[in-house]
DNA sequence: AGCACGCCGACT
DNA sequence: GTCGGCGTGCTC
């Protein structure tokens, strides 16, 4: 896991040897020749043959040397592709050493949409050379008299675009070119992205957005920052950061915007192509072949002044970052769970570090690290006080599921309390929205076999199988897999006995539309909204009264204004409390409060109700009482008693593999040549909460260390001292969120 | 990541 | 006797 760290100047001339990092996870770069009649500058992106094939990979500096001259081999060609910014090679380095993955597996992040692009062929134009057809030498009829008017517009990408626009023949053209009076030169390919104007259409903001949005800007300026943004929903916190924007694009530089998830990138283009006359450009997992290339080519260039993005758009080679905002800071979606594990967030703050840049934190319920680094000094705050225009906070109550159990309907089993009923009754009576919150997609979580007992598991996970009754099929929520209900139980045979448990959004729907037939129901989770085309037609039917109430998961949760919407039930606000996880309590917190900026942001004062069978749980009380302050500092507390992060550090091993035994032994393995010291205390190996996943055994170890010391050192050593069997895979999670 | 090499079960 | 399964190891 050495890799060379990246050499940031010099070039290399024929025969030199330059180190090649590829977007493979190999541990080092390669060496190669520099051909005959080729200089190369660390950065150049280059094709280079490896074994039986090819692969573009970076110059990434002096080569190291330590390998037989027998071995080398010469580098193909440069592509013409702008360099990787010596920025985006340290900032490289840095996540490789801080992840402890190869840096060519966190270079894949930044190439893999640039490995198998074919060459592109150069775009000409065909100007006018501004010398007379005298000086040229040929003589000035008609034709050619007309042709060097039409050629004086400007540049014309074909001869046959000349042709037509002139009215005089491809002969004429080409004669003129050998003569010299025209000439073929290389074009600036077109940007896709039209200029974004600063100042295009400037909101008028409320004193307190004003006063913020000039600290904010204030605070920009100079080199590296980071402020946390911090607004209750509803505050205006995006007209405040879109002011910081517009700085940046004054000063002439770029800007990302990190998004925690695709949906959120598609509302948050039009919001900043309404400010500034211009959709930015987006990124994500999701993107057609050419707008990848689009983005990465614009970024690469400058052409794209504004990126919306997911996560991985922090590995985009940016010409001139200036400024980053992460939106939604908190969210839990930042972090990366497969491949290189890494928080976007956190990195974030690394990339603006490496390009002496300032970031902005936005968020409504800041996480627990970025609010103690704001209070340490590290971060600075910008702090927006209160929902601006009539809207007010939302009403919340708790109801005690154990006093007031839903009463049984025709249909069956029930999940809506009284008090929670009648609460919608009298949204829907004055004509408002409701909407049903419960973070669970499907009908029901668990099936079993009313005669036996049996439960319908994953074969491949540890997991139940979630029926869906619109698709009319049993999934697995981690794996994918998904079958049709059995007829018969495969445990004892009895036919037609499967009866679903607890309920899933569909169940609750089902209930909603036998309570209340005339209403108009829709069930939205993230299954149903594939297409972003989907979320935005969503949102116009909410906004145009095409629905009366919402029956959702967390997708509803985030960023959408409703006006009509002025109740909002969550069905099940214990859920994600239960099971050991660090953040349970954070994360129900911020969920939850981020539901409740969902009901009444307009003139209409809002109301939620929050079921609960603990309403004395610190999460139910902070949220009633509105004292958010007092729930962060007992977390705060809590999580410095036991020097949990960020007053320690935990990161986590996990080992995975078809044979359990195998598993179990590399775990022992480890265990036995755990590090030891000051400070350091190993955990595990223990199976994981998710025992199986995807057909693989998994176990966990997690070390926990001081502050003051960083563990990747002592997990490097770790690692070396112990021999795992290739059939066992480790994996490394520095800084954990989940604990599956 | 690819891709070839290599050693054990069902087929022309 | 071969074709091919995917475990193992290498690529400058």
């Amino acid at each position: 896991m050495n890799s060379p760290q990246s050499t940031f100047s010099g070039s290399f001339g024929a025969g030199a040897r330059v180190a090649v990092l590829l977007p493979l996870p190999v541990a080092t770069a390669y060496d190669y020749i520099v051909p005959e009649g080729a200089t190369l500058m660390a950065g150049d992106i280059v094709e280079v043959p490896l074994a039986r094939r090819f692969e573009v990979g970076v110059v990434w500096g002096e080569g190291l040397g330590d390998v037989p001259p027998a071995k080398l081999r010469e580098v193909v060609h440069k592509l013409d592709l702008p360099p990787l910014p010596d920025v985006l090679r340290k900032f490289i380095d840095w996540v490789a050493g801080y992840t402890l993955q190869p840096a060519g597996a966190v270079l894949r992040m930044t190439l893999n949409p640039a490995r198998r692009w074919p060459q592109q062929k150069v775009p000409t134009a065909i100007v006018a050379t501004g010398k007379s057809l005298a000086l040229c030498g040929v003589k000035a009829t008609p034709a050619r008299e007309k042709l060097l008017i039409a050629a004086a517009k400007g540049a014309f990408e074909s001869v046959a675009a000349l042709a037509r626009e002139s009215g005089v023949g491809a002969s004429v053209i080409k004669g003129l070119i050998t003569a010299g009076a025209l000439a073929v030169v290389e074009a600036e390919p077109a940007s896709p992205f039209a200029p974004a104007k600063p100042d295009h259409s400037r909101p008028v903001l409320e004193p307190a957005q004003a006063a913020a949005a000039a600290k904010l800007c204030a605070r920009i300026e100079g080199g590296f920052s980071v402020t946390l943004l911090d607004g209750v929903t509803g505050s205006g916190k995006t007209e405040v950061y879109l002011e910081a924007v517009a700085a940046t694009l004054k000063a002439g530089r770029q800007v990302l915007v990190l998004v925690p998830e695709i949906a959120l990138t598609v509302q948050s283009l039009a919001r900043f192509a309404a400010r500034f006359g211009a959709k930015p450009a987006e990124w994500h997992s999701d993107l057609t072949y050419k707008a990848r290339r689009e983005t990465w080519i614009g970024a690469a260039t400058g052409g794209a002044q504004v990126v919306v993005g997911a996560r991985s758009a922090l590995f985009l080679p940016f010409r001139d970052l200036g400024l980053i905002v992460v939106d939604e800071e908190h969210d839990s979606a930042f972090k990366q769970e497969d491949g290189v594990i890494y928080h976007a967030r956190d990195m974030a703050v690394v990339r603006a570090r490496e390009g002496n840049i300032p970031i902005i934190l936005a968020s409504a319920t800041p996480s627990l690290e970025t609010v103690i680094n704001a209070r340490s000094g590290r971060y600075g705050i910008v702090h927006l006080p209160e929902r601006f225009g009539a809207a007010s906070m939302p009403r919340i109550g708790v109801v005690d599921m154990k006093a007031h159990p839903p009463e049984k309907g025709r249909w069956g089993r029930a999940w809506l309390s009284p008090p929670l009923v009648k609460a919608v009754d009298q949204t829907l009576a004055a004509g408002d929205q409701a909407l049903l919150f419960l973070n669970r997609r499907g009908y029901a979580p668990l099936t079993l076999c009313r005669t036996c007992g049996h439960r319908l598991n994953c074969p491949r996970c540890t997991a139940w199988l979630v029926e869906h009754r619109l698709t009319r099929k049993l999934q697995c929520h981690h794996c994918g897999y998904s079958a049709r209900l059995p007829e018969t139980c495969s445990s004892c045979g009895a036919a037609d006995t499967f009866v679903p448990c607890g309920p899933g959004i569909e169940r609750v729907a089902e209930e909603a539309i036998a309570r209340w037939p005339e209403a108009r129901v829709r069930v939205v989770a993230s299954d149903t909204l594939e297409r972003p085309s989907a979320v935005a037609e969503l949102i116009e039917d909410i906004l145009a009264h095409r629905i009366d109430i919402l029956v959702g998961t967390q997708v509803l949760a985030k960023g959408h204004h409703f006006p009509g919407l002025t109740f909002v039930g969550v069905v099940d606000a214990d859920l994600g409390l239960s099971g050991w996880d660090l953040r349970a309590a954070e994360r129900t917190h911020q969920l939850l409060h981020q539901v409740a900026g969902r009901a009444g942001r307009a003139d209409r004062p809002g109301r939620v109700f929050l079921q609960t069978h603990d309403p004395k749980h610190p999460v139910m009380q902070a949220l009633l009482s509105g004292d958010e302050d007092g729930f962060i500092a007992s977390e705060i507390a809590a999580r410095q008693d036991l020097d949990m992060p960020p007053f320690g550090r935990l990161t986590a091993l996990i080992l995975s593999g078809p044979d359990e035994g195998a598993v179990i032994a590399a775990g022992r393995g480890l265990a036995a040549a755990a590090p030891q010291g000051q400070g350091i205390e190993v955990l595990g190996p223990a199976p994981a909460f998710m025992a199986l996943l995807r057909g693989r055994y998994r176990h966990r170890l997690l070390l926990k260390t001081r502050r003051d010391t960083p563990p990747q050192a002592l997990v490097r050593d770790w690692l070396a001292r112990v021999k795992i069997p290739s059939s066992v895979r480790v994996q490394i999670d520095v800084d954990p969120y989940s604990f599956y």
